[in-house]
DNA sequence: TAACAAATGCACTTCCATTGCACTTACTAT
DNA sequence: ATAGTAAGTGCAATGGAAGTGCATTTGTTA
């Protein structure tokens, strides 16, 4: 059996074809990407599929959501070893303004941010703008 | 003169019964304000000319835009002194999930980011939430 | 193979952001 | 003060992205 196959498996998921496919996908792009590239990756395929199917890998963990401040959520598969179910996102996010493109720089934790007395940190979004290694060359 | 005239002038905003009233809004306010809020406060008035006014605002570095994640955009005067115009907010924002408001941390700056070589910040968007201090006493 | 549950596709809805155009108000120059 | 012009406002409509209800298809299990 294929490891994508062994995964969806261990996450208790169906294996289908069209998890395979836009897991597959997920797999090939390194940046994050919107809805409407699967869509655009998918014309067969029905967009509430594609939104169900990202939808689901977000539960299990296999995919996080990006909010680059672009206004349109992105997702990005999450690293062997992620632990997005406890905290969210560790790593932080960089933001083309040249391209658009954001990608997950997963080497790159988020340092402690400190907040005033009284307030309780949970979770951050942390995300860098500017440009990207392929742009500024 | 007033000191909102004075600062209307200042940046060259036309000096309006309804630009006032929003700035005065706006200034009584310590949260940040989504323009749904801006409307609810003001039924009298059209949508489109509060979120015009919230717009010119922005343009001119009186306010500044708040992503907190929510998906809704949130609004609040920028501080004196605020350099908006040059890079995009200093300061952190907290956002808490109990009640949901959105608060400007104005006296936490963000910390210096280190991004990956090759990669050029020209800046950064930190949302931390979590409770905030009148949710968690 | 029958029965059931989950996945998919289609249509529709909601919410927020944004724009075009007509009308009104405020500023400027005579 | 008045006319002319530019900017501000209100109404209506649009667009994009996210989300949902329900019928149909596909997959799993007994
Ligand atoms: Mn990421
Ligand atoms: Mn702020
Ligand atoms: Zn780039
Ligand atoms: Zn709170």
């Amino acid at each position: 059996m294929q490891t994508i196959e062994k995964l969806l498996e261990s996450k208790d998921i169906r294996i289908t074809a069209m998890r395979l496919l836009i897991y597959k996908f997920l797999a090939e792009k390194e940046i994050a990407v919107t809805l409407s590239d699967i869509e655009n990756a998918f014309e067969k395929a029905d967009r509430t599929t594609l939104y169900r199917t990202i939808k689901t890998f977000e539960e299990k963990d296999i995919v996080h959501q990006i909010d680059d401040g672009t206004g349109i959520t992105k997702y990005a598969l999450c690293e062997k070893g992620c632990n997005c179910d406890i905290e969210t996102d560790l790593h932080l996010h960089f933001h083309c303004n040249n391209c658009n493109e954001t990608v997950c720089l997963t080497e790159h934790k988020i340092p402690q941010i400190k907040v005033p007395n009284g307030f309780i940190s949970e979770n951050v979004n942390l995300v860098v703008k500017g440009i990207c290694d392929k742009c500024s060359r």
